[in-house]
DNA sequence: TCCATATATCGAGATATCGCGATAAACGTT
DNA sequence: AACGTTTATCGCGATATCTCGATATATGGA
């Protein structure tokens, strides 16, 4: 996780949008059959959702990557999102305490 | 406080530094006599800590405000900063709740 | 009133981001 | 090998942000 990278990443309603998507996969249209054991979701469903071009979807997610919000694994022809929780979680608590006064 | 403002606003590293600055009076030179009852730091001080032009700095201080981030205050020539705690917290909890998956 | 000081606003050039279509690359299938 | 599908990358025009110097505004003092 990049807290700068993350934030510039985060400064952006889509993006935002997305990692809140990725919170449920019931946000997305069912997987294949053959990926129902694969977590994530991929770029074309999340495509669709944001209703954003092809190639300005892969971007994002690859910034939200950068910045070390989501992860991806490929699998085939298909690349499958999804959020990295343990880093957020990091992101929101380097965030607390760059802003929080120091005694609170 | 206003997130999409705060997040923009805190996409700069400079507007961070200086709410982190704002944290402890003790970054700043001493007040001047007169202005001892007050909280807050001017403008002046801010710029010759963050090393930017006048403008640069007025600019800045102004993007913090309307992103509700910090409070200001006019006493004759000099307007007095200070971060505005509570915004802050709501700011950091609203992050929270937008980024944190449900059962986190 | 005139001047000095502090801050805010304006206008501009440099740089970054946005979002696209076109194209390339990766992969599976035939 | 040739093709279709999915994703990544490239190049670009439009727009936004950065940071500055110059100027305007606000205020207090001589």
């Amino acid at each position: 996780m990049e807290i700068e990278k993350a934030i510039a990443a985060l400064n952006n309603p889509v993006r935002r949008q997305i990692l809140a998507w990725l919170k449920d996969r019931s946000n997305f249209p069912p997987a294949l059959p053959e990926h129902a054991d694969l977590d994530g979701v991929c770029v074309g469903y999340i495509q669709e959702k944001a209703n954003l071009s092809q190639s300005t979807i892969s971007t994002y997610m690859g910034h939200l990557k950068a910045a070390g919000l989501v992860k991806s694994e490929r699998h085939g022809q298909w690349t499958f999102y999804r959020r990295d929780e343990e880093a957020i979680q990091q992101f929101l608590a380097l965030m607390g305490s760059e802003l929080s006064q120091a005694g609170n």
